[in-house]
DNA sequence: GGAAATTTGTGCGTATGTATC
DNA sequence: AGATACATACGCACAAATTTC
């Protein structure tokens, strides 16, 4: 991770920064090196012959792309970007562009139907076990909603995994992330709780099956079901805060 | 724009910056204006009671995060995150976790075919035109190799609009953005040009049937297609690389 | 078109609090 | 606990580019 070079000469119309943080980045990935850290700010900018100031900016930078992590007295250490930076930065897009939430579930629907019928092919025993388990827990934290909620995205990005497509993996997970602070804030996941146990059993006895169509129509079901329960969530919401107080007492 | 109130009091474990970077990303967000300039960095300076220095160490951040355009002596003007900070994020992840292009083409394959088959419902006789002008012209620029991949990455971007998601038309355009990339250096589309434009062509009378079904399948059957181009080349190349010189005249 | 004002880019020095050994 | 290394934060100065009049 030493031996950072010299910066591109040829494209030198943008700002120091910027070609320091271009030039650290592609070496970290180049080297592939992961968990390592960079050198200090003052190593770094009598390396690159720039003043300390503008390491510091090309650090925030690879620090907003999650490639690194400062730690104050610490130093930079790499990371590798991951779902969470993915959701962040669509959930951005999809306040700024004031997209509907339906839409964004749309898309959950896709990859997650996608994701379910590689793993019906792939599944292992051991990993259909595993699953059972995630399920277990989810049942044993069943009024804990948060705690339930937390396994009810880790049992859909298991199955995100199991598709064997590391990016479709990394999909799932991301539009788990953007759903969940979408719906969590003001939607509590409404009642049918042990109906939602019984829906994840459903699911994880459709992969026992192995059959790729039944597995996606089963997961089909639930996504949309649960889709509805949010729905219907939502307007008990605005009846309570719209109209006449429900219970008036 | 202006009234940047104060930060998060409570949450100020994080370092300046990055608590300067969150609050103006609120604003922005929730102001939802868009085109307008920033105050300038002595400004906001002083509104927010810090130095210049930590003033440009936010812009940073909010610019890695596609939110505003640093111009030099211009000032900093907002803007909205699109697909291409998508693409380089997933481009980011895809080199970094070493993801196998194969699982790229997947999911591109996933999220179009999804595509299609909305926009095979709802596609306009005059929307079918627009398609038809975009074929036509990649046809124009048969020979000239990168004009006609852009051409044909805004094909498939069009019916990624033509689903009404827009966020799946977002995501189809930030695959688009990874595979063109990925693609394109070294591996040049090969050959069966004339055959690609059929293809397009034969999407396209897919859409006018309006049969989702079918619209799928055409797509599925180009997309697979052209990925084993893809492969056919790079099969071609590695021999011309690795094995001995194919014309050693 | 040109000059002045504005604004970002870059550099340096210093003080402070934190992490690590 | 002390010493060292490091990031955070501040302030000032000048260069370079843009905007404005």
């Amino acid at each position: 991770m030493s031996n950072i070079l010299k910066l591109d000469e040829h494209i030198n119309k943008n700002p120091l920064y910027e070609q320091i943080a271009d030039t650290i980045e592609q070496a970290i990935i180049e080297q592939g090196s992961l968990a390592e850290r960079l050198p200090s700010e003052m190593d770094l900018a009598k390396e690159f012959g720039v003043s300390r100031t503008i390491i510091r900016e090309a650090l925030k930078i690879l620090k907003a792309r999650g490639l690194v992590d400062v730690r104050v007295g610490g130093g930079a250490y790499i990371t590798k970007p991951e779902a969470s930076d993915v959701s962040k930065l669509i959930l951005r897009i999809v306040h700024i562009d004031r997209i509907k939430d339906e839409e964004v579930y749309a898309i959950r629907l896709i990859l997650e139907t996608a994701a379910i019928r590689e793993a019906a092919r792939r599944v292992t025993p051991l990993e259909l076990e595993k699953l059972a388990e995630q399920v277990d827990s989810m049942e044993k934290n069943m009024y804990n909603l948060d705690v339930r909620i937390e396994k009810d995205c880790e049992f859909h990005c298991m199955i995100g995994r199991l598709s064997g497509n590391e990016l479709l993996a990394l999909l799932v997970e991301s539009m788990t992330g953007v759903l969940k602070k979408f719906i969590i804030d003001g939607i509590r996941v409404s009642g049918g709780n042990e109906d939602g146990i019984y829906r994840h059993r459903l699911i994880l006895d459709a992969l026992h099956t192995g059959d790729p169509d039944f597995a996606e129509n089963v997961m089909r079901d639930h996504l949309v079901h649960s889709w509805e329960n949010v729905l219907n969530q939502r307007a008990l919401e605005s009846l309570a805060t719209d109209g006449e107080p429900v219970m008036p007492q």
